[in-house]
DNA sequence: TTTTTTCTCCGTCCCATGACGGATCAGAAA
DNA sequence: TTTCTGATCCGTCATGGGACGGAGAAAAAA
C-alpha cells in the first residue's frame, strides 16, 4: 500500500473538526495529523505538523483562511490547500484563488466530494464547487461598474458609504466642495445611481469597503 | 442502563450531518435516529423518526430552521427544540426563542458543550451560549433607537433604505411629498442621524429590512 | 514631436432636501 | 366631559446636493 495523504483541517467549528475527522477516518489512505481552530494557529504550527493537504475554512474569529492561505503558501508553496466554506460569500472566490487556494468548496458538499476533492488535489487537480464557478464565469468577464472608477473617485465613495457629506469629504481629501461635487456626480454616472443614498446602498450591496480591495 | 435519547439532526451540511452522527456514536446513552438536510424535509419526516431532541441549523436553502421550529412545536409541542447555528447572526435569536427554541447553541461550541446540552435538554433545561447571551441582555432592554419608530416611519425608513427619493416614496404612499419629509425628519432625529444616506447606512447595518421585523 | 485621452480640479445654476411651525384626529387618562 | 399625548398630515424657507461646463496637467497614442 501507498503513503497515506497526510490531512489537516482549520475551522474554528469544534463539531464540525472532530465531525469530519472521525468521518476520514473510514478512509485508509488519509491520515489526520492535525487540526487548527484559527487561520493565525494554522499558521503556526502547519509546518510542524506537515501536512500534504490543508483544508481551509474562510470565517474565523482569529485570521482568516485567505490571509493564512497566502501566509502558509509563502513558507512552503507546495502545500496544497482546499477552501471549505459554509457560503459561497459573494466575492471572496476570487481573493481565495488569488492567495493560491487549490481547490474551492462548499460545507453542502457531500463528503463523498470531499473526500474525493482530496484525492484529486493530491494529485494536482482543481476541484471547484457547482455554484462557486458559475459566481467565476459570470464575475470573470466582471464589468463591476465599481472598477471603472478612478482612485479618487473610490476614495469619494467610501466616504459617501460611510455618511459624509460634501464639505466633510473635502475637508478630509483638502479639495474644494465643488471637486467633491464633480467626483460625487461621476461617480454617480459610472454607478448608474441616482444620488449619494443610492451610491452607499450600491456600496454595502457589494460589500465594497467591507474587505479587501 | 436506561432508555437511549432519542437525538436527530437537521442541517444542510452533510459533513456536518456525518460529522456529528460520527462523534455522537460514542455516546452510549444517545441514539441517533435519523437527519435532514432541510427545514422542509424535517417538518416531513420528525414524526417518523419520533426524535425526542431535535438539533437545528438555522440558515437553510429549503426551509429556514426558525420556521420549521415553529411548525414542529405545532405538530408536537414535547419536542426539544435545540438551535444549533454558524453566526449568532444578529437578530436571529429572539425569533428563534419566541419559535419555542428550548436551547441555542453556536456552531463554535466544542462536542462536550453539544453533549451535555442534549443531556440538560433531556432533562428540561435551557442552555444559551454565552456569546448569544451577551447579545440577549444587551438586547433586552433594546433601546435600539429603530423600535422607537412608528410604523409609517418604519415604512419610510424602508423605502430610504431601498434608494427612493421624498418624491418616489410620496407616490408609493400616496400621500404628500410634504408630508414624507415630516416622517424623514421625524427618522432622522430618533436614529440620530443627519441625513437621508446615514439612514440608509443605519439600515444596512442593522441589517433591519433584509429579514423578518 | 503633436495629438488625444484621462484624471483632477474649480466655477455657476437650479432643485430636492431637510429644518421648523402648525393643523387634524384618535386614543388614553383625568 | 376635558385634557393630554402622539401619530399623521401639510405649509414655508434656507441650504446642501447634483447637473453642467470648463481649465490645467500628465500620460497614452499618433
Amino acid at each position: 500500500m501507498t503513503e497515506k495523504i497526510r490531512v489537516m483541517l482549520v475551522d474554528d467549528h469544534d463539531m464540525v473538526r472532530k465531525g469530519l475527522k472521525a468521518y476520514l477516518a473510514t478512509e485508509e489512505s488519509i491520515e489526520w495529523v492535525g487540526e487548527a481552530s484559527s487561520g493565525n494557529e494554522a499558521v503556526r504550527i502547519f509546518a510542524a505538523l506537515n501536512p500534504e493537504i490543508i483544508l481551509m475554512d474562510l470565517i474565523m474569529e482569529d485570521g482568516d483562511g485567505i490571509e493564512a492561505t497566502k501566509q502558509i503558501l509563502t513558507q512552503d508553496p507546495s502545500k496544497k490547500i482546499i477552501i471549505l466554506t459554509s457560503f459561497y460569500d459573494d466575492e471572496q472566490v476570487f481573493p481565495a484563488i488569488e492567495a493560491g487556494a487549490m481547490s474551492y468548496l462548499l460545507k453542502t458538499a457531500s463528503s463523498d466530494e470531499i473526500i474525493e476533492t482530496i484525492y484529486k488535489a493530491h494529485r494536482g487537480k482543481t476541484v471547484i464547487d457547482g455554484k462557486v464557478a458559475q459566481k467565476l464565469v459570470s464575475g470573470m468577464h466582471r464589468n463591476r461598474p465599481f472598477d471603472q472608477l478612478t482612485t479618487r473617485e473610490k476614495e469619494v465613495l467610501q466616504l459617501i458609504a460611510e455618511g459624509k457629506s460634501n464639505a466633510e469629504i473635502a475637508d478630509l481629501l483638502f479639495i474644494g466642495i465643488k471637486t467633491v461635487k464633480t467626483h460625487v456626480s461621476s461617480i454617480f454616472s459610472k454607478l448608474e445611481v441616482a444620488d449619494r443614498t443610492q451610491a452607499a446602498i450600491y456600496a454595502f450591496q457589494n460589500h465594497l469597503f467591507t474587505k479587501h480591495n
